[in-house]
RNA sequence: GAACUAAGUUGGAUGGUUGCGCACUAUCACGCCGAAAGGUAGUAGUGUGAGGAAAGUCCGUGCUUCACAGGGCAGGAUAACUGAUAACGUCAGCCGAGGGUGACCUUAGGGAAAGUGCAACAGAAAAUUACCGCCUUUUUAAGGUAAGGAUGAAAACGUGAGGUAAGAGCUCACGAUACCCUAUGGUAACAUAGGGUAGGUGUAAACCCUAUCCGAAGCAACACCGCAUAAGAGAAUUUUUAUUUGCCCGAUAAAGCCUAGCUAUUCUCUUGGGUGGCACGCAAUUUAUUGCGGAGCCUUGUGGUGACACAAGGCAAAGAUAGAUGACCAUCUUCAACAGAACACGGCUUAUAGACUUAGUUCGUCU
RNA sequence: GGAGAAUUCGCCUAGUUGGUCGAGGGCGCACGAUUGGAAAUCGUGUAACCGGUAACACGGUUCCAGAGUUCGAAUCUCUGAUUCUCCG
């Protein structure tokens, strides 16, 4: 499963005002009704619903490195939890990362992100009933 | 055996599951474009996929645009000598100076006698030096004198003897320094020896002088496509719709505020998108080969003390665009250091755990 | 990716032809005066670390960090670090 990216910087500071919050140990979660999932159904080849997802990694967790590892580990544990879970679509995602996360694996991540995903009620505990 | 010096190499490996970028091939039922052929998204397979510093952006080049007859001024950079190189502030060799017992290391190393400035405090005086002292005379003064004194980072070559009114490179001997001449060695800087001259402090990473070099900006350059009644964002207002969360009022309900979307209008702000450049290039045909070119890389040989040059053979596949190499598990000796390409190359500088190789020095012990 | 600028006491800053400079001013803080008490006003003091002292006194180092030039560096030169600004 691809992932949009969000590129727009307005999109975030929408998402960091206006969505909802979860904060753990490693990282934060925003999201927030995406209200061009339509447009974007339409524009996607399969008409499917897409979560477009936006990482942030800032300078002061590291180098180049870490930070590139930090992303990696973000998106592998995105791609572990939908593909566990049945995931809501048509949202807007903000992951951000923190300092616990430079250290940690990519499981513990996914844990934490699916915690704050049903916290969120992005997804549907008795669905994915594990 | 210990302690070092210099140069170089390497920068975790193997297997399994899963996942990402690019190239090529195949496929394309369903989706999109198209009248169709077909193309594309997707799917499958194969190949390939980050460093020694990719970093800092400190130098030098290619490349691109602008400017440009030629020259000068201004501004900037460099600074012993000889060479290497496309070029360099880089590199090699060598000389001088300094450091180390030594292998060896460090060195922005032209000119202060072209001129200007500065040298606080202290001191008589910081550059045509006379305060104390010493000596002479016509003794409330003038002259001579750099031996001795005190200051300072720095005070007018050092020691001894002669000399003198007192003194002084004033003279002599020895020694140190700078410059010039001659001889020998070296391409040269320079070294050694002999002779002569001189005593004019430091600072040029102060201005400056001399010699040499430099047009400016940078891939966010630039070219093409497309697009200006355009695209995106924010705020306000109006109409309508949807339903949940929150808030306020309230005895309850109704109604309202707030929030979001769509439509329209007004105001404000921003300039966006795609392709190439760009990953060895170009041409030719046999479509995977050949030829040519590029400061490309590796190996061997030759020349050179060396940087490097020449010849032959072989090898060439990162190319993203919110930015691709990861995650998890197992084993090995340690969950390995510094750390991520963004047009490319030659250097420098800085960061760096561990392992290995070569050459050499000093000290100790044994033979 | 590229081009530039800055860094001085708790905060904001002055200081660069190199010189008596650990360094001036304002805010803040502490103490005192004034007041019945406060505010305002006036006066005095006030950087950090290390050593040292019963407590002072006193000594050393530090102007982002490390080297160099110089008799002498906050200032000049080089190399790094951090922060900030700009780009068709």
């Amino acid at each position: 499963m691809k992932h949009i990216a969000i590129c727009e910087n307005h999109l975030y500071s929408k998402a960091y005002t206006k969505g909802k919050k979860h904060v753990s140990k490693s990282l934060i979660t925003y999201a927030l009704k995406d209200y061009h999932a339509k447009k974007l159904m339409c524009a996607h080849p399969q008409h499917v619903f897409v979560n477009r997802v936006g990482l942030t990694v800032s300078k002061k967790l590291g180098g180049a490195v870490e930070r590139n590892r930090m992303k990696r580990v973000l998106r592998e544990a995105l791609r572990q939890v939908e593909k566990e879970n049945q995931v809501e679509k048509g949202y807007l995602l903000v992951l951000v990362a923190r300092q616990a996360c430079a250290n940690s694996k990519s499981t513990e991540v996914a844990r934490e992100l699916k915690r704050a995903l049903v916290s969120l009620g992005l997804i549907n505990t008795t669905v994915a009933g594990e």
